[in-house]
DNA sequence: TACGCAACCTGAAGTTACTATAGAGTCAAG
DNA sequence: CTTGACTCTATAGTAACTTCAGGTTGCGTA
């Protein structure tokens, strides 16, 4: 098949692909003799699992690393577990930080319930007041 | 003062701060004659509402429009409450879609407890057969 | 056979919020 | 007068794409 029909059957866009591609992610692929992509059902296996990785929020590296793996069955899995855990843990702390930022966003709003003048504004005083500190290492690729 | 001890004072490095004043965040500052930034007590203070909204995960675009409206007075902050609003929203959203990963990603490791070969590793099969579907629309600028 | 149109090609630029680097100028102290 | 810290501008790099410009290929049809 073409490049449109597999992005079609894999949910994604034919750009997608073609960066995939460059990126080195999905192999290059045999050509038309007028140069068009041609991929088999091989190909289709592979992109599927890069989006499933990519819908888990997985980064290129990870993902790479995973597909590094799995291309070499001697080593067992011991290694894709770590990656995988490792992925876990980078969720779990954005949603601690995200539950903290909610925690503050959500006194903040406290602060201004009615329609006062600007000037009055709870959450604008609450804001140039903040102490934030410095911003904390990030041991995440999540944003 | 300069840019360095603004910079220090506000928490963050020189280089964000020129690229604040690039973004149209900070205004053009007056400059000494050898062409260094002079700051006062009132850049210091923009600067550090900007980083406190920063820390909260405000976009540049949030940021630009919660400065508009404070420096519009006369307006009242209905309209500030509503940018406030919405980027709870963000946050919680964002939270949602996170538990909802880690949800599946618990149950993809469940199927891999052993040090099992490759070709048996439950997490890689799961990856592979997983349905995907198409990704979800982005209503909120979390990564 | 010629035409139109969808699908394909490459390469480059845009997105966000910075960070990093290069190369040059400024300024106070010793 | 030199050293070193600080500042300046301009440019490129980051992640994972998306968008665009400008040009082929190939199929259906008149």
């Amino acid at each position: 098949m073409k490049i449109g029909e597999l992005a079609q059957v894999a949910q994604t866009t034919v750009e997608t692909v073609r960066y995939y591609e460059k990126e080195g992610l999905l192999p290059e692929t045999a050509r038309t003799a007028g140069n068009f992509r041609v991929y088999g059902p091989d190909h289709l296996e592979r992109l599927r699992f890069i989006r499933n990785c990519r819908a888990l929020d997985m980064s290129h590296g990870e993902i790479h690393t995973l597909l590094g793996l799995a291309d070499r069955p001697s080593e067992g899995c011991g290694a894709i577990n770590a990656v995988f855990d490792q992925h876990i843990a980078h969720v779990d702390e954005r949603i601690r930080e995200l539950s903290y930022l909610k925690e503050q966003l959500a006194a903040l709003r406290q602060r201004c319930q009615t329609e006062s003048a600007v000037d009055a504004c709870g959450i604008l005083q609450g804001l140039a007041a903040m102490e934030a500190g410095a911003k904390p290492e990030r041991h995440t690729h999540l944003g």
